[in-house]
RNA sequence: GGCCCCUUGGUCAAGCGGUUAAGACACCUCCCUUUCACGGAGGUAACAGGGGUUCGAGUCCCCUAGGGGUCACCA
């Protein structure tokens, strides 16, 4: 790249920062960085409808904690703002009056109902449906008409058809478009420009070099290169990405519920922000080795749109799944241990400040869980047995448990930690207590610990024996071994 | 329906004329292990179909089929 790299994510603030959005930017970012060039992150709130408040501070919130910082924006600052569409409508405001100045674009004073019954026509007679060009070439007298009944009007890009349209995708290559002469709209009737019209302004305006978005929008850029040839402008690179889908192959509607699709829903199941990150480049991307663990740094030398794929990708929450288990691994435990906190402190097992007790306990909780972990959320299930009474034991475990042995053994156990007192009740001296329980009873291997295991939680499944007795506690062991002991009577 | 894009295992994907068609997730088997998990070793599984071009095609061209996107005063 030799010239400069200026290029920007613009949503629209309707809703959440979902994992589509968020991996144009991702890739939109990654191609700034790699290039050392700027990366805008501009507000599209030309829908003033649809526009959400508080939805372009998710926006930030989401793009932040994935570690996606943009150089120039709303909250920042820039030298080519306002970055907001409701801030720049003196900008758009002037330019739409060149184009009207210069017949490039006409007041178009048809209705909606109107246009509604011409195309529901079109499509009836089984034509393509179209702009008629009704308001085309009308006369002042006309226009002074319509304006003197107090008409609503749009303003329509008048455009050329027949033309061909083409341009050289940075993703997929060459693809080309013959202009149909649909006049479109460009001005909505309530003064605000369409998205088509915002966006060639602002891109011009803030001099963005490459175009990047989701593979929905290739439809749009014959339209956008209409207003750019209108204007005289140049006409940027573009690339477009392909779009993620769901399990069926579609792309993501926000009301698809099949998926977790906003980033603030990982973000709150206690997932990492690196393992996100690092899923989502390799959604539609993939450096051509083998590799497929990365930091953002390796992943700005090694991005670049050249291996963006072309067909679209199923969003696989299992292999993202596996991907944040495999940075829980390796995270600190510290680090783990403040993810889990507030999900046990919303499940109502923790209390909202912790005591140091707690903090052990805690800290051991998860250290025995960490790798089993594909989010903190996990932590909740995997303590059930901590925060519920023994259940009913299944087949297998009642076989177990008539084995000779286990009389001896829960007995010999029980003895152990009674003797051993408050002081020695450590998960450290937990070995030396089950030892002793072998050197007297002569039992090993299962037959010493499954009956302890099973007497304990009622399962022959389960985290590290000695971390999870410590966790129990003493008082809570020592009355289960006697119930075990009393039930064999 | 028009226009546009896409098509390698269930999923993510390597491959850019000559390979036994990688790797990862998932699944299965075995090993490790007091259990589960982790880890390790294996395994099942793919070039949508048909024509060309070529000594040779997953790779290039055409057709068909399928999938998707888009056809707004939404972005």
């Amino acid at each position: 790249m030799s010239t400069k790299v200026r290029v920007r994510y613009a949503p629209s603030p309707t809703g959440h920062l979902h994992i589509g959005g968020a991996r144009t930017a991702l890739f939109t970012y990654l191609f700034a960085r790699k290039h050392g060039g700027q990366f805008i992150l501009r507000i599209e709130d030309t829908d003033l409808d649809r526009n959400v408040s508080g939805a372009a501070e998710e926006f930030y919130n989401g793009l932040r904690w994935l570690g996606v910082e943009w150089d120039e924006g709303e909250d920042i600052g820039g030298k080519y703002g306002p970055y907001r569409c409701t801030d720049r409508m003196d900008i758009y405001r002037e330019h739409i009056g060149q184009l009207l100045k210069e017949d490039r674009a006409y007041y178009c004073y048809c209705s909606e109902e109107d246009l509604a019954k011409e195309r529901d026509a079109q499509i009836a007679a089984g034509e393509t449906a179209k702009y008629s060009g009704h308001c085309r070439h009308l006369t002042p007298e006309q226009r002074a008409a319509y304006e003197a009944e107090g008409r609503g009007r749009t303003v329509r890009l008048r455009t050329s058809s027949g033309e061909t349209l083409a341009f050289n995708d940075m993703v997929r290559g060459g693809i080309s478009f013959e202009s149909d002469g649909n006049d479109f709209v460009i001005v909505k009737s309530n003064g605000m420009p369409t998205y088509n019209l915002a966006v060639v302004i602002d891109d011009h305006l803030m001099e963005i070099t490459h175009v990047t978005r989701g593979e929905e929008h290739i439809s749009n850029t014959p339209r956008q290169m209409q207003i750019y040839r209108a204007f005289g402008w140049d006409v940027p690179e573009f690339a477009h990405f392909n779009l993620i889908l769901n399990e069926e192959g579609k792309k993501l509607s926000k009301r698809d519920e099949s998926i977790l699709q906003f980033i603030s829903q990982y973000r709150d199941l206690g997932y990492l922000e690196e393992a996100i990150l690092n899923f989502l480049a390799l959604l539609g991307w993939s450096p051509g080795t083998e590799e497929e663990i990365f930091s953002k740094q390796e992943l700005i030398e090694r991005f670049s749109f050249e291996r963006v794929n072309k067909s679209g990708s199923i969003f696989d929450q299992r292999k993202l799944s596996w991907m944040n288990n495999h940075y829980f691994k390796k995270a600190e435990l510290d680090r783990i241990v403040r993810l889990c906190v507030p999900q046990l402190q919303q499940a109502s097992r923790l209390p909202a400040t912790l005591d140091e007790a707690q903090e052990a306990w805690v800290n051991v909780l998860v250290i025995l869980h960490q790798e089993k972990m594909n989010s903190a959320s996990d932590i909740v299930p995997l303590t059930d047995l901590f925060f519920a009474d023994v259940p009913e034991l299944d087949e297998e475990s009642k076989q177990v448990m008539s084995e000779a042995t286990v009389q001896a053994v829960l007995a010999a156990f029980r003895n152990q930690v009674e003797s051993a007192g408050e002081a020695g009740f450590t998960v450290e001296n937990m070995k030396a207590l089950i030892k002793a329980v072998q050197s007297e009873t002569g039992v090993k291997g299962k037959g010493l610990f499954m009956p302890i295991r099973i007497a304990l939680t009622g399962q022959m499944h389960g985290p590290d024996l000695n971390g999870t007795i410590w966790l129990l506690g003493r008082e809570r062991v020592l009355k289960r071994l006697s119930d075990s002991l009393a039930a064999r009577q």
